[in-house]
RNA sequence: GCCGCCAUGGCGCAGUGGUAGCGCAGGGGCCUUUUAAGCCCAGGGUCGCAGGUUCGAAUCCUGCUGGCGGCACCA
């Protein structure tokens, strides 16, 4: 199948009338497309700075947007531009000449460039009275309806361009997803942090548990995969000597699309030489206060309590208290773990040891009733591969922040005993072989490199978009992401014949 | 991957077995202070796609495509 477009763009019969429009506009030498234009304010400063006397003319300006209304009455006819500010009226009256003619021509969705003089109308609206009207960029389609915009969610997800321009309120939430990121890497920088950029396309797609995108690189003749996480490279940092690096960047897993997962999204990931978990700790309630300032300071109104230090609890005591489950007391009778597990309707593999039948029973029983923000600490080590033990040799000193049910962050005591790191991902590689398809695949370069010797580190791993749907109030990812993934529209995936 | 719901002109919607309609947008006209301007006129749809049932299907059935929600997986 070839990729060519269809003769004509697909364009509808009111898109036609639009394309004859710019043929006739030109053909009076009226260029359609490609005139410069120097915009002197803003739509909104210029509104502003209407005069308040009805009639009177002020300022000489030059605003450009788009047209997203036009009313004609006769002899005189209005506009509403809109540029990225806000909107402003423009003004013109049969007397104006060429502007009049031009503005009556004019579709909405049209980019125009206007200069005039403010004023102030009849009915109170600040607007320009045009000298001159200029055409930027002609429209070849309609605009959604003005009064109702874009409602249809496929057609909001897949024109994300239409949705913003059809409702400007919708950019308010990009915005503050904006100055978060900002927030976090200020926050980062402020502490000493260095941001760094480690390869996105991986022999060994480690760090993590989940699946991978696969892809060949044909001169390398090698599959490479998109990362599921960043640790492994940042980790390698730290043998390096760099103390403090961190990477905002964006992992890929190939899951299933729900309202909290998107298979590309936004993973902030810092480590700490000399740091441990109570570093990360500190670091993590720094990182959430700071972008929940942000957000504030944008006109998002975060949850209370993102502010004050988040209360620490076990998951075994979360587990025992909520569900009644008490895994100490039964660690060491694997039948009875099991069979106590199963009661509470909790699922897990058949190879699952204590540590990984708790963490079960807390996922699927325990986390998503807490609302309040919460450090949970001390996951089983089976279910950590890459962190420090702890005291407790089955537990890792390890935490994740949980906020409305929700992971925002996971941290630990990063482990640097190589050879306890190469057992342990053995076992992740046996899993694997048992069927476990998320275990951990085996790195030999990464433990390696910590045979190199790793300082003492701490590390954190931060979801950034849930941290926006968080602070933003978003209840669906697909609302924080600017273009989230869609299957792709009929005839799209055929690319791949012609590479 | 599984289950449920949805798909009607460019956009927003109505139409539950009798041959498709409304608002906005677009075309023609009137109107010199409008704010989703108003008024008049004339257009525009193989009802997501493909089959089936029926004298007759937008409407009922099956499959497919796409979307949304839930489950599973996960952040």
């Amino acid at each position: 199948m070839n990729q060519s477009p269809p003769e004509g763009g697909g364009l509808s019969e009111i898109g036609e009338e639009r394309r004859r429009k710019a043929v006739e506009l030109a053909a009076r030498g009226v260029k359609p497309w490609g005139t410069d234009f120097h915009p002197t304010t803003s739509c909104r400063d210029a509104a502003l700075n209407a005069p308040t006397e009805v009639g009177k003319q002020g300022l000489e300006v030059a605003v450009a947007g788009r047209l997203l209304r036009i009313r004609r009455s006769g002899g005189i006819a209005f506009a509403d531009c809109l540029d990225e500010s806000g909107g402003l009226q423009l003004l013109a009256t049969r007397d104006t000449g060429v502007a009049f003619e031009l503005l009556a021509q004019l579709d909405l969705g049209d980019i125009v460039g206007a200069e005039g003089k403010l004023t102030r109308t009849k009915a109170g609206e600040p607007s320009l009275s045009l000298d001159r009207l200029t055409l930027l960029s002609k429209s070849l389609r309609q605009p959604a309806a003005k009064h109702r915009g874009l409602v249809d969610p496929e057609l909001r997800y897949r024109r994300r361009y239409l949705d913003l321009l059809s409702d400007p309120s919708r950019r308010e939430i990009f915005r503050q997803r904006s100055a978060i990121v900002r927030a976090l890497r200020g926050a980062l920088e402020k502490r000493g942090f260095m941001e760094v950029e480690t390869p996105i396309l991986q022999p060994i797609p480690g760090g993590g548990e989940a699946r991978p995108f696969v892809s060949h690189h044909h001169a390398l003749d090698s599959d490479f995969y998109l990362r599921i996480a960043i640790e492994l490279y940042l980790k390698r940092l730290l043998v390096s000597g760099f103390e403090r690096v961190f990477e905002i960047g964006r992992t890929f897993r190939n899951e299933g699309l729900s309202p909290r997962h998107n298979p590309e999204f936004t993973l902030l990931e810092a480590y700490e030489a000399y740091g441990n978990l109570e570093s990360m700790m500190d670091l993590c309630q720094a990182l959430v206060g700071s972008a929940a300032e942000a957000a504030a300071d944008c006109g998002a109104v975060p949850p209370e309590g993102l502010r004050r230090p988040f209360p620490r609890l076990k998951m075994v005591d979360l587990v025992l208290e909520r569900t009644g489950f008490d895994a100490l007391a039964l660690w060491d009778q694997p039948s009875e773990v099991s069979a106590r597990a199963r009661e509470l309707g909790v699922e897990f593999p058949a190879t699952a040891g204590p540590g990984r039948i708790l963490f079960a029973v807390y996922d699927q029983r325990v986390e998503r009733e807490l609302d309040q923000p919460v450090f949970v600490t001390g996951h089983p080590v089976e279910v950590s591969p890459l962190a420090r033990r702890g005291d407790d040799p089955r537990f890792a000193e390890r935490f994740e922040l949980v906020v409305a049910g929700r992971e925002l962050a996971n941290a630990f005591s990063e482990l640097n005993d190589p050879v306890e790191q190469r057992s342990r991902l053995m076992e992740q590689a046996r899993l694997r072989d048992a069927g476990e398809a998320e275990a951990q695949p085996f790195d030999e370069d990464f433990v390696e490199a910590l045979e190199h010797g790793m300082p003492p580190a701490g590390g954190i791993g931060l979801g950034v978009d849930r941290l926006v749907m968080l602070l933003t109030g978003a209840a669906n990812i697909r609302d924080v992401v600017l273009f989230p993934t869609l299957r792709p529209a009929a005839g799209a995936s055929t690319l791949r014949d012609t590479l």
